[in-house]
DNA sequence: CCTATCACG
DNA sequence: GACGTACGTGATAGGA
């Protein structure tokens, strides 16, 4: 009977390393034990009721040290949270009934040399679960090796293709050409070529070693003569110890035994709940296909799921649509996943492909619609913010919910993506059927209403399934992490006001945007005109590698900096200096490329985002896009609209607010500064603040040490640009780069301002400590940003992330009360007329009526200015006009 | 599909 | 001594 042995310590880091850092109910550290548990479930299926065994490590000092003390010296501790879970995941083992061991002074490889031996002899067949090297030695016929991650067999042909022998000579290779990872010298200036080659030449390294004088090349020669010895003591290094004693008695070892009563009680305490289900019903993984979803064609089928998801209380929903623009979307189906024993049992409803048999939408509606509404069933969805659009088009409200886009969010933001794909493969092992899987891709992508019913349904079907499987898993770590008031009190309130704002949309005014076109047309082709004559030749202005050619190469201009690609840097930072030097082509290449930013990217885009139905523009917000906490925007972006030339304002003007209407902005002034003199506590910016100064003049009294009266407006911009270099981590490079000043004099800037403001250098470092011992910093209102890279041992990478661990926590907080303030004001506009529209960060901009533009922008102002108490004021700045332009003060 | 550039906070 | 560096986003055009 075959015998199955498994590298347990290798499977150890390997979970530990694949999986993001889950936390058990008690609060120990559970990720590694997570992954193991879903390894040795599939161990236990591959196996299928063979004999298992698996070997672990028994602690670092084995007898190879006693012969090398070097052996693996170098190698660092186990991290910190590994440490706790090695004792779990025997536990794991004893749970599931696979039998473990291990020995003091001896490697897991030794047991498993032992073992196979053993086994071998017997005449048994062994096959040793790993795919490391140091186990490919013990190949011969009999024992075979099976690499878990890549599913397959690693044979003879293997090892001949990775160290040039036979399995038998592995260990000859290796004490030749040694191996850094495990600090084993092997002959200096021998690699694996040249040790595979003389092995294969003298048929084995005792042989070579007798006979180095027969070596022809003198260097290689010397080599091994010098270094015999380590050699020698290389090759007892790699060769397992195949004789050591077996714990259990080689005929003791007994078949995989699983309690589930056992194995249920250990994934309780562990909080594995969603493996605990998935593992009740061992196929359900394996059978996703057209067996386990519905497909529901009929009303009465429907009837009966939806009087189970109310019984429930709890669905999982999907909307399928043909576009991803929620505002065009037409819906095609919907897709509902209910709770059972097994996880979740999901099922399609198809409205209108156009193949099939399929219930009426209209007929349909009604039930879907109560359960919707209904107060005591919670709605899952993955991204709601999109189905919940798609819904109302319909006149469907949909309450209450729960989004594990958002609970990804607050979690791990900053760690990973928050796609349903990614984590249904991160967190539930599972890789789920793509939407370019069902429709293809590019121009050849067909719309889902043209997927057939079997495809659509196990596609639909599986995205509700995976929701209600996250939902298990990420709801009960929101309140173990310390994220639950983020994920309740800001981000699911804020669903139904984004929803709010993407449906209303704001008004572009079409004819302006037409004629502002043909102005900046005119004005471009003018420009070409002079270009091509500055610069003797036409060419592609707006591509970069020509431009370049003609300045640096066939003009010969001075200044040529290189992109890391090794083009030549024609940005508007190289161009400008140029223009500074009385270059005359440069500036008006400047001003063609801002034309035609401005026209390809705002007045077409602009036009061509109009929706036909609603004659209004419709951005989409991502609420999980940034890091930070902030929300981004796009098809179209409207966080970026032109403000800082004249150019720009005029595409600013396009956005007008309908007729009886004004458009109010209400911004936030200086709130990253705020919130930094807030957090760093430095008295003289509080007080700055709370005496209504401004902040940029006071900031150069005190860093450039000036008199009040003398603060020249060009001395206030270079206190502006210290400020904002200080809320982005400042570095002396880049303040100099800034201010077109010298390295050392913005490092004398940087000092002053510390010098001038204590508490401000406590601060960052403060932040870039978080960052490091517990991998995120927060925000005010406790949201995380996970800081990756802060502990890199490459210092370019660790200082970006210490300027990330020093802004986010600012950026953060900002994002934090603009949408807490959004919320509040939310209820409040509900009793008026008025609407809100789009938000910018710091700003909020409203569509008010004429009539009550007083009353409600002045609550809206007080709203925004007392959504939390700070050391210093938050001050709302406001402006009303008919279009975006002029409603900024 | 990636890079360079540039629009915003 | 050299390296490359301000924080966070998204859209477009050009070119492999």
């Amino acid at each position: 009977m075959t015998l199955y042995l498994v590298d347990g310590s290798g499977y150890i880091f390997r979970a530990f390393y694949a999986l993001p850092p889950l936390t058990s109910p008690s609060g120990v550290p559970a990720g590694a034990v997570y992954g193991f548990c879903n390894m040795l479930q599939k161990l236990i299926e591959k196996v299928d009721g063979k004999r298992l065994l698996v070997v672990f490590d028994a602690g670092r000092l084995t007898f190879r040290q006693d012969i090398y003390p070097e052996y693996k010296a170098h190698r660092p501790p186990p991290p910190n949270d590994l440490i706790p879970q090695f004792a779990l995941i025997r536990k794991a083992c004893e749970a599931f009934g696979v039998p473990t061991t291990e020995l003091p002074g001896y490697e897991a490889d030794d047991l498993i040399a032992a073992y196979a031996k053993t086994g071998n002899e017997l005449g048994d067949q062994v096959e040793i679960i790993s795919a490391d090297k140091d186990l490919m030695q013990l190949l011969r016929p009999g024992i075979t090796m099976w690499d878990p991650m890549k599913a397959k067999e690693i044979n003879f042909q293997v090892v001949l293709e990775k160290f040039g022998v036979t399995p038998d000579k592995v260990t000859d290779v290796q004490a030749l050409c040694g191996d850094s990872s495990d600090n084993i010298p092997g002959v200096p200036g021998i690699g694996p070529k040249t040790a595979a080659e003389l092995i294969q030449e003298f048929g084995s390294l005792e042989v070579l070693l007798n006979s180095i004088d027969q070596i022809k090349q003198p260097r290689r020669r010397e080599m091994l003569t010098q270094h015999q010895e380590l050699a020698r003591i290389s090759k007892q290094l790699v060769t397992l110890n195949d004789s050591c004693p077996l714990p259990i008695n080689y005929a003791d070892i007994s078949p995989v035994n699983t309690d589930p009563n056992q194995r249920d009680e250990f994934l309780n305490e562990m909080g594995f709940f969603s493996l605990k289900k998935r593992l009740q019903t061992p196929n359900s993984q394996l059978n996703t296909q057209s067996s386990s979803y519905t497909c529901i064609q009929d009303i009465t089928v429907l009837k009966k799921w939806i009087e189970e998801a109310t019984t429930n209380g709890k669905v999982a929903i999907d909307c399928e649509t043909t576009s991803l623009n929620a505002m065009q979307a037409k819906l095609v189906g919907i897709s509902l996943g209910i709770p059972d024993e097994s996880g979740y049992k999901a099922a399609y409803i198809p409205f209108c492909h156009i193949e099939g048999t399929q219930i009426n939408f209209s007929a349909a509606k009604d039930m879907l619609a109560n359960l919707l509404a209904n107060q005591s069933v919670l709605k899952i969805g993955h991204n709601l913010k999109y189905d919940l659009l798609i819904l109302r088009n319909h006149g469907i409200e949909v309450n209450p919910i729960d989004d594990t886009m958002l609970m990804s969010y607050v979690l791990y933001a900053g760690k990973h993506g928050h796609g349903m794909d990614e984590l249904a493969q991160k967190y539930l092992n599972k890789t789920t059927i793509t939407f370019s899987d069902v429709a293809g891709k590019g121009k050849a992508q067909k719309t889902f209403d043209q997927i057939d019913l079997i495809t659509a349904t196990n596609y639909a079907a599986e995205d509700a399934e995976v929701t209600g499987l996250l939902f298990n898993l990420f709801k009960p770590e929101l309140s173990v992490n310390q994220v639950n008031s983020v994920y309740e009190l800001t981000e699911r309130p804020l669903v139904p006001v984004i929803v709010g704002m993407e449906e209303a949309g704001i008004c572009v005014d079409k004819s302006w945007l037409q004629n502002l076109g043909q102005d900046f047309s005119k004005r471009m082709e003018n420009l070409s005109g002079e270009i091509y004559s500055l610069a003797g030749t036409e060419f592609n202005i707006g591509s970069p590698k020509q431009l370049g050619e003609i300045l640096f190469d066939k003009l010969q201009l001075p200044g040529a900096k290189k992109t890391k690609t090794g083009a030549y840097s024609t940005d508007a930072d190289v161009l400008e200096k140029l223009c500074n030097q009385g270059h005359l082509l440069p500036e008006k290449i400047i001003a063609w490329r801002t034309l035609a930013k401005l026209n390809a990217t705002y007045v077409e885009g602009l036009l061509s985002a109009i929706n036909p139905n609603t004659g209004r523009v419709h951005t989409s917000y991502s609420m999980v896009g940034a890091a930070t906490g902030r929300l981004s925007s796009s098809d179209p972006n409207l966080q970026n609209i032109p403000i800082r030339s004249e150019d720009g304002k005029k595409i600013r003007q396009s956005f007008i607010a309908k007729p009886g209407h004004k458009l109010v902005s209400l911004d936030y002034s200086q709130i990253e500064l705020r919130l930094l003199a807030n957090f760093a506590d430095v008295p003289t910016l509080q007080e700055a603040f709370q005496k209504g100064q401004d902040i940029h003049i006071r900031t150069a009294v005190d860093v450039f040490g000036v008199p009040l009266d003398e603060v020249t407006p060009q001395l206030r911009r270079r206190a502006k640009t210290v400020n904002f270099g200080i809320i982005y981590g400042i570095s002396a490079f880049g303040l100099a780069q800034q201010l077109n000043i010298t390295n050392s004099e913005a490092s004398k800037i940087i000092n002053a301002y510390f010098a001038r403001y204590p508490g401000i250098d406590d601060y960052m470092r403060s932040s870039i400590r978080q960052a490091r011992e517990q991998g995120f910093v927060t925000t005010l209102m406790g949201r995380k940003v996970h800081i990756t890279g802060i502990n890199d041992k490459n210092g370019m990478n660790r200082q970006f992330a210490e300027r990330q661990a020093i802004n986010a926590p600012l950026q953060g907080s900002n994002a934090d009360i603009i949408k807490r303030a959004m919320i509040k004001i939310h209820e409040f506009l509900k009793s008026t007329n008025s609407k809100l529209l789009l938000q910018v960060h710091d700003e909020l901009v409203f569509e008010i009526p004429d009539f009550e533009i007083d009353t409600v922008s002045a609550e809206i102002k007080k709203i925004m200015e007392n959504i939390t108490k700070l050391k210093v004021p938050l001050l709302v700045e406001i402006g009303i006009g008919e279009n975006w332009d002029n409603a900024h003060g």
